[in-house]
DNA sequence: ATACAATCGGAATCAACAGCCCGCTTAGCG
DNA sequence: CGCTAAGCGGGCTGTTGATTCCGATTGTAT
């Protein structure tokens, strides 16, 4: 899928390979997806031409180096799947994920991805690091370390949320504490009601179908553009409002 | 600041104005700042000089119709301060926003900008919510329906982790599911022990400043390239780990 | 040392976009 | 109606960044 020549015979290509990778790692820590490619190439020391020699495009070098980092986490949650203290080892796995994860803005990127990572490492990564954080959501809650009502979908959630957090709260907070609060909601005596729950199922398109002016969920339509308003009383609202205020 | 003419003489210059706020707020909302400004002109049915003749540069457009988004949610903050139930209030003002800006592109980016929002509307908006934000607050924690130990941008911060949150969870979940897990959080039984504070200050740079691979933080240094790894043991580990599989 | 094929480097190509410019249109006044 | 400047459209320019191409290098086997 990659297409990546591991095995360069060449031992000076060898080593460019690993240059790259050295450089693409750093780089994408720094700045995610979004340096450029020339950048790399030329912190590694090699041309353009190199780079796509060893990887078919940008996005491939990305998932290489990410799939790599991603294994590492699976690894640390296996190893903590057997821990004596489920809970600690839960809460502990998730401040060491953001801890690790938000200074290295390339994990940021890959773990915010739509639909979480399922893009990554053809499925392989993601789906061991879907079962081994499963494995220890469960042994938590079995403890009574977590509430009983979420879901493996509902932590990877807050994981990646708690990593966008503590990045922009960096300015105003000390590390951890987002992290912390979203802990907290965790815990069993968190729990002061049901949570919402999948009982009336309205999927809802990435594109706005809402009322601009108060939200209300609107029906699709064929008659051209899309309807922007619920009824006449938004929609006057709304125009007052878009309309100059010297006019 | 915005150099907008916000009354053009002729009729047809202030309908075109109309239109590509219009368009620029459908736009906007689907797909964040990322649209291209052509695509705007063109939904608005004019040609970008037009757009350009409205507005100085494509930000300003994007400052304007958030800005006008913003106040709606500083009305609805205002209206709440005096409510009877500050607790509700407060939490019912959360939902709000999130609810309202999951499904806007644009107030979501906006929101998310580094540092708040700042930037935006020449900080009168900005000031005016953080404001109205830190009553609410300050209300429903008098009233013991929020914990007392965080603040006004621990709040700000979890609410556009919320935003952030509900949008990746769309795919995974029913809508505010994360919304209502973060509430859970702020409320006084969820308190478990102190949160991270500012005891020790260790700003940490935007870039890479650990090892690359325990996470350990790095002593900046000026020798060349600055280190990666915080011993030899890491650095040989990350080697093996870097070193093609069938090398 | 020599030949030759694997590799290189980085210039060239291609595509997107923001923002500018200028000759053409047309609203609105007399 | 006819004039005139405000306003218009969309082609043009400049920049940035991914990906490709090809003549120049350089390991390596002999």
């Amino acid at each position: 899928m990659d297409a990546d020549p591991v095995g360069p015979r060449r031992a000076d290509a060898r080593r460019n390979r690993a240059r790259i990778l050295r450089a693409a790692l750093e780089a994408f820590a720094a700045d995610g997806m979004l340096v450029p490619l020339d950048d790399i190439a030329r912190r590694a020391g090699v041309g353009a031409g190199t780079v796509y020699r060893n990887f078919s495009t940008k996005e491939a070098l990305f998932k290489t180096v990410v799939a790599d980092r991603i294994e590492r986490i699976v690894e640390e949650a296996k190893a903590l799947a057997t821990a004596e203290d489920p809970g600690g080892a839960f809460y502990g796995f998730l401040e060491w994920v953001v801890e690790r994860a938000k200074f290295n803005h390339a994990l940021c990127d890959a773990l915010a991805l739509e639909g979480g990572m399922a893009t990554f490492d053809s499925e392989c990564a993601e789906a061991e690091f879907a079962q081994a954080l499963a494995t220890l959501l469960a042994n938590a809650q079995a403890a009574g370390a977590v509430r009983a009502d979420v879901n493996v979908a509902d932590v990877r959630t807050l994981m990646t949320g708690c990593l966008f957090m503590e990045r922009s709260h960096r300015a105003t907070g000390p590390p951890g504490r987002m992290t912390a609060l979203v802990g907290a909601a965790l815990r069993p005596s968190a729990v002061t009601g049901p949570l919402p729950s999948h009982n009336e199922t309205l999927p809802v398109s990435r594109n706005e179908t809402r009322c601009e002016d108060c939200g209300t969920p609107l029906r699709t339509r064929r008659t051209g553009r899309p309807a922007r308003f619920c009824g006449p009383a938004c929609r006057q609202r709304a125009h007052r409002r878009r309309t100059p205020k010297t006019g």
